[in-house]
RNA sequence: GGGCACUUAGCUCAGUUGGUUAGAGCGUUGCGUUCACAUCGCAGAGGUCAGAGGUUCGACCCCUCUAGUGCCCACCA
């Protein structure tokens, strides 16, 4: 009647069904007092991103929650959008633009800002497509940017706001330089990676002797900027030199000798080059005595004029240069192998070099307080908790955060300067005149924001703030945050910060993070190292279903996921035995039989054991899944839904039901669970599910348009039987002995075979005698008799808890084999009941361990004495 | 230097109030298939749970140490 293609195609229905989403509306959320909300906010990835495999988990697991949630009956919203991504994006521009010989320069700020905006209109939704073809339920008629109009007011009223607060500064300090970006970077931004250097060891003469006292250093070329020596006043080898002056080799400036306990005396020669403009720790020195802070640098780490000779080299050059020079004049002594930890640029991956510079801050201890209150308090909980530390040790030691950024593209800095009388004046929409002398000559701080300036407001921006609109009030705080590692500083902590500061209240209530995608060696995957897995193309390969479903069950909480091709299979596999199971059904099912409630029917009806066990199943699996969402443990859900499908409803219910298929009692069961697994699996393969659940015999009314809003199956907790569960299990084995019998001597499956089963008591007589044909088919019996039986000749044997199992097996069986093989099963059970009756004989144990333990291994240990007896006896009497 | 994670079958990995016989997928061996599915079915083989010590009646699980691997943080130039 409902006939469905023989092997699921992906490619035919995909695009059409998230179509039909989109258009009936059913993404959307919407302020709704009568149901509780349930948000998210997606990381919103940089418009130059397209989809790699850490956005395929990490918004596959955030769609798994959204759909849930949604078909739990709350009001859901995904609130989805895209980073302007500063540096990224204006590097991808400016080299778009160098392939055409032109620089940014050559354009101006304003022309250039305008060909980034035309990028973006053509490239930079590029993401979003993509996340639409990987089934995303995203509210997309909210779609944000984070340079929209109303995300920009909320940046602007941000930075006034912490300005008037005190809380934002500009200073001139020490801050991270990329050369090649030309603007500063913030502490994270710069990621240190180890190098192997030199260490050079270089002599500074003392002036007016002969003396001198070697300076060990890995960035020679900063000498041209040193102003002093430093050693600790401890240090017995410089003592004499108090007095004395040191000349700068090459460049002659003159050296103050300065002691402090900061110098580690065991590193080099426990003699410091102080350079105030080129390194953190000299800058601090510098401020602490006084010292000039000479740079030498260019914006793009070539040597200034400052640097003489050197002028115009670029850092390295001038290093090796430098080197020279000493080696000639004899202040050199030894560079030795060196292995230190150096910033690189996070985006460009220059090294990072220290530069002196005017930069603006924001003060980040008085943030930091009350976010850190919201996780000590539990309000916000990490998933897994290990990350609450690495959170909470970060923010403890939290540093300034250094927000300007010498590019074009981004929020400008709103931040005034009158040329004529010097006045600043911080707003958020240009002044006309200076506030303070009335003229009109007024400059714009050229520089823009940190992309995170942005990001960290997302929570409440995209939903409408400063403006109080319904939307933030209904949906923030948000319910969980789903992020990988790498950004728990740059934006997680960041977050908490803002939405405590501005909202008062927390962003998110969990943060689950994941693990890193990396390839089957271990190492991240990355374009320009070529191991990527692209997932557009597993999905053109495998099929939407098949990534999500894979990469969430190869997933473990927050473990980092090794991936390779082949893995995908798994979800394929998986959805074509589903579809395969649901044409199998479709082809037998009779509309008119189906029609029934399932709990009236299941109290009404005297349901065998096969239907009792397979919706006892149901339940009990449903029941263990919710738990899992609730604990974003999304591969032990995702991997009880397939083990239940495929091994127990497939494998055993459905072979079962193939006899008795045309039973009113198995049409519904058949109908029941598959219809409410598709349920239960939607949230995970959102689109096999709607295609098949299309096609299931039910009611044609606009509630019952798509499975995607549906409510999620109740668990009948009645319906839940341990019983059933236990007599089914015991079946299983039976008729898997009497398969394992088979295979052992090499029966083909088109031989006839029978088989007796001896057993002891009218029940166990009665219960078999109800299952009979069942383990009859399933186990290609032409026979089967069970009652008081004895063993027939010839027979092989398998003891099944109280039951055993006889199998003629005239000319086909050979004693010793089946000796040899009781005998290694006779083994097995004798050492485990003799470890169990060590363990009762234990006092101990009979005293500590609790009753239902003890209970337990007494019965196991009966179950396994009378399976031992059985088998000796069987041995004895072989043949 | 500090911190975190990992080490379980040939491979990739699951495995929490500590309690029978440690699981899966892939691979592998044997058998099978017109009658939902070879993207399949049935039955197997395969493990001293990294090593050592400890706590406990009982440890893959808790504690200590060791070894190896990976990651994060860090102003030893």
């Amino acid at each position: 009647m409902r006939e469905l293609a023989k092997a699921y195609d992906p490619h035919k229905s995909e695009d059409a069904i998230y179509k039909n989403w989109e258009c009936k509306g059913y993404f959307r959320g919407k302020t709704n007092p009568s149901k509780k909300p349930y948000s998210i906010v997606i990381p919103p990835p940089n418009i130059t991103g397209i989809l790699h495999m850490g956005h395929a988990l990490n918004d596959t697991i955030q769609d798994i929650l959204v759909r849930f949630n949604r078909m739990k009956g709350f009001e859901t919203e995904w609130m989805p959008g895209t980073d302007h991504a500063g540096i990224a994006t204006q590097n991808v521009v400016e080299k778009k633009l160098a392939k055409e010989g032109i620089k940014r320069q050559d354009l101006g700020r304003d022309k250039f800002i305008d060909e980034i905006w035309r990028w973006r209109k053509d490239y930079g939704s590029t993401i979003i497509r993509q996340l639409k073809k990987l089934g995303c339920s995203c509210d997309w008629d909210r779609t944000r940017f984070t340079m929209d109009e109303g995300l920009s007011e909320a940046v602007l009223e941000v930075f006034v706001r912490l300005y008037k607060k005190g809380l934002i500064y500009r200073g001139n300090y020490i801050i991270n330089w990329c050369p090649r970006c030309q603007t500063a970077l913030s502490d994270e931004e710069s990621q240190h990676k180890d190098v192997d250097g030199l260490l050079y060891h270089i002599k500074y003469p003392v002036k007016g002797s002969k003396e001198f006292i070697v300076v060990a250093t890995t960035r020679p070329e900063t000498m041209l900027g040193d102003v002093a020596i430093a050693v600790n006043p401890k240090d017995k080898r410089y003592k004499d030199l108090k007095d004395k002056t040191l000349l700068l080799p090459i460049l002659n400036r003159e050296l103050k000798i300065i002691y402090d306990p900061l110098v580690d005396m065991k590193f080099g020669t426990g003699a410091l080059k102080v350079t105030p403009a080129h390194d953190p720790v000299d800058f601090g020195l510098g401020q602490k005595y006084n010292l000039e802070q000479i740079n030498v640098m260019n914006e793009d780490a070539t040597i200034n004029s400052i640097g003489g000779d050197y002028e115009g080299m670029d850092r390295l050059e001038a290093r090796e240069a430098i080197i020279t020079d000493l080696k000639d004049r004899g202040l050199f002594i030894k560079s030795e192998a060196h292995r230190h930890a150096v910033g690189h640029c996070y985006r460009c991956h220059t090294m990072v070099e220290p530069r002196l510079s005017p930069q603006w801050f924001v003060k980040m201890k008085p943030l930091a307080e009350p976010a850190i209150a919201a996780v000590n308090e539990g309000r916000i909980k990490f998933y897994p908790e290990r990350w609450t530390k690495v959170y909470l040790d970060w923010m403890n030691n939290i540093r300034d955060w250094c927000i300007s950024r010498q590019i074009w593209w981004g929020h400008r800095i709103p931040v005034y300067y009158c040329k004529d009388c010097g006045e600043v004046m911080v707003l958020k929409l240009p002044p006309v005149k200076c506030s303070k002398c009335g003229l009109q000559n007024i400059e714009q701080d050229p520089d823009v924001l940190d992309t995170w300036f942005s990001s960290w407001l997302w929570p409440f921006s995209t939903f409408g703030w400063p403006k109080e609109s319904p939307e933030l009030k209904y949906f923030y705080p948000t319910n969980s945050l789903v992020t990988a590692q790498e950004i728990i500083f740059f934006w997680v902590a960041r977050m908490i910060m803002a939405g405590m500061e501005f909202m008062r209240d927390i962003p998110f209530k969990d943060v689950y993070i994941h693990g890193t995608v990396r390839d089957i060696t271990g190492t991240k995957m990355s374009k320009s190292l070529g191991n990527v897995i692209d997932p557009l193309d597993m999905i053109k390969k495998y099929g939407t279903d098949a990534l999500r479903f894979s990469i969430v069950s190869i997933t473990s909480q927050g473990q980092d996921v090794f991936l390779s091709e082949n893995k995908f299979e798994l979800g394929r596999n998986f959805a074509n035995k589903l579809w395969n199971a649901s044409r199998f059904i479709l082809m037998n099912l009779k509309e008119e039989e189906i029609a029934v409630d399932l709990c009236v029917f299941f109290k009404e009806s005297e349901l065998a054991l096969p239907e009792r066990w397979i919706l006892s199943r149901l339940y009990s699996n449903l029941n263990d899944v919710e738990r899992c969402l609730g604990e974003y443990k999304f591969n032990e859900a995702a991997n009880i839904i397939y083990e239940f499908i495929w091994h127990e409803f497939c494998d055993w219910y459905i072979e079962i039901a193939k006899s008795t298929i045309t039973e009113k009692s198995v049409q519904v069961v058949l109908y029941k669970v598959l219809e409410k697994s598709l349920r239960m699996l939607h949230p995970f393969m959102p689109f096999i599910t709607e295609e098949i659940w299309q096609k299931l015999p039910r009611k044609n009314d606009a509630a019952d348009d798509s499975i995607m809003i549906q409510p999620w199956p109740h668990v009948q907790k009645d319906i839940i039987s341990n019983k059933a569960e236990g007599d089914m299990k015991c079946v299983i084995n039976i008729i898997t002995a009497i398969r394992n019998i088979r295979s052992v001597w090499n029966i083909p499956p088109s031989r006839e075979m029978s088989a007796l089963i001896n057993v002891h008591g009218k029940k166990d007589e009665e219960f078999l005698n109800e299952n009979m044909e069942m383990i009859k088919r399933l186990s290609r019996l032409s026979s089967l008799e069970a009652g008081k039986k004895s063993k027939p000749k010839n027979s092989a044997v398998s003891v099944v808890v109280t039951f055993e199992v006889y199998v003629p097996l005239e000319g086909v069986i050979d004693f010793d084999k089946e000796r040899a093989r009781l005998k290694k099963e006779e083994e097995r059970i004798s050492s485990e009941i003799k470890s169990i009756a060590a363990r009762l004989k234990n006092r101990h144990f009979t005293s500590k361990a609790p009753e239902d333990v003890i209970e337990k291994q007494k019965a196991r240990k009966a179950d396994l004495e009378l399976q031992i007896k059985k088998i000796k006896d069987n041995l004895r009497n072989i043949g």
